[in-house]
DNA sequence: GTCAATGCAAACATTTTGCAACTCT
DNA sequence: AGAGTTGCAAAATGTTTGCATTGAC
């Protein structure tokens, strides 16, 4: 979370998923540009399916398959990355710009800090270098107790 | 994956599970049991579906609605548990008597590897320190090319 | 003008649930 | 005896796909 894009950013995003689809002789339309808008004004995780409502409410309609599919391209050319909190569904985030980072998830209270990855990725490469695997990426998050969690029954008990 | 447990060490499992249900009121019936039979002998990770058909060509025969059900408490009492390789479908792995380890999943054959978790626990603990949060578990797996993925490609490409 | 994209609804895959019949303890 | 369990089929969830229509380049 706290990851404010500016509307230069967006706009950089916005030339970075252009230039994707370009080279693959797919098409800028209007809907992917509302996907993409949307994905990059949220500031925290989300679901395709919150993000299918949230435009649903919005001039910015855009069909589900059609939110879907885009995702897929989001992810494809790294402006959007899946997130696997739970075991229901896929989580995203856009991560366009940001330095990698892992998440802790409260087990109480459905809280997500983040935290920089750097460590990890040493860890990471040093142990798949062991095995003689190449490490391309990895899926880190710790569960636990957020500060406020851990100590005591907190008054809003959930997730 | 190679992880043969003994009968003996079966029998073990047996007796947590069925002290585990005791606790809680809950019977130990003879499916259960089956369950928890087939899935200390399944040396692999395994996914629930897989392991409903499995079970429907013997005469261990389970439904699979016990089948979901009886992983669900063998995740709960912590023989079995949980492990994410895909966006698809969850797999499941017995862990009872285990050290605990992690996986890295080759990206172009599938290949899991495990490793020892001793390290990344300990660097999740400081992570988790950090930001006053409890750690109580982690998900940890690395993505890549296992050793003989990395070296050109090979003639068996899949997922 | 052409090839790709959209939106809808139907299809899918996986997991969960309601319920009547049954079975541990 | 009684609470918990089973199996089935139906429901629910989350995501994908077929196809006629529309739109970008």
């Amino acid at each position: 979370m706290a990851r404010l894009v500016s509307e230069d950013g967006i706009r950089t995003a916005e030339e970075v998923f252009r230039s994707y689809l370009r080279t693959r002789g797919l098409k800028y339309t209007a809907e992917r540009r509302r996907v993409l808008l949307a994905v990059m004004r949220n500031n925290d995780h989300f679901e395709a399916e919150q993000l299918v409502l949230d435009m649903r409410q919005t001039a910015a309609r855009v069909g589900k398959a059609t939110v879907y599919r885009t995702l897929k391209l989001l992810v494809d050319c790294r402006i959007v990355r899946e997130v696997h909190f739970s075991n229901k569904q896929v989580h995203y985030e856009h991560i366009y710009g940001q330095e990698p980072h892992d998440h802790m998830v409260c087990r109480r209270c459905g809280r997500i800090v983040e935290f920089d990855a750097a460590e990890v990725m040493r860890l990471r490469d040093r142990l798949a270098a062991r095995r003689r695997f190449q490490a391309i990426s990895h899926r880190f998050q710790i569960f636990g107790l957020c500060e406020g969690c851990s100590r005591g029954p907190s008054s809003t008990p959930d997730r």
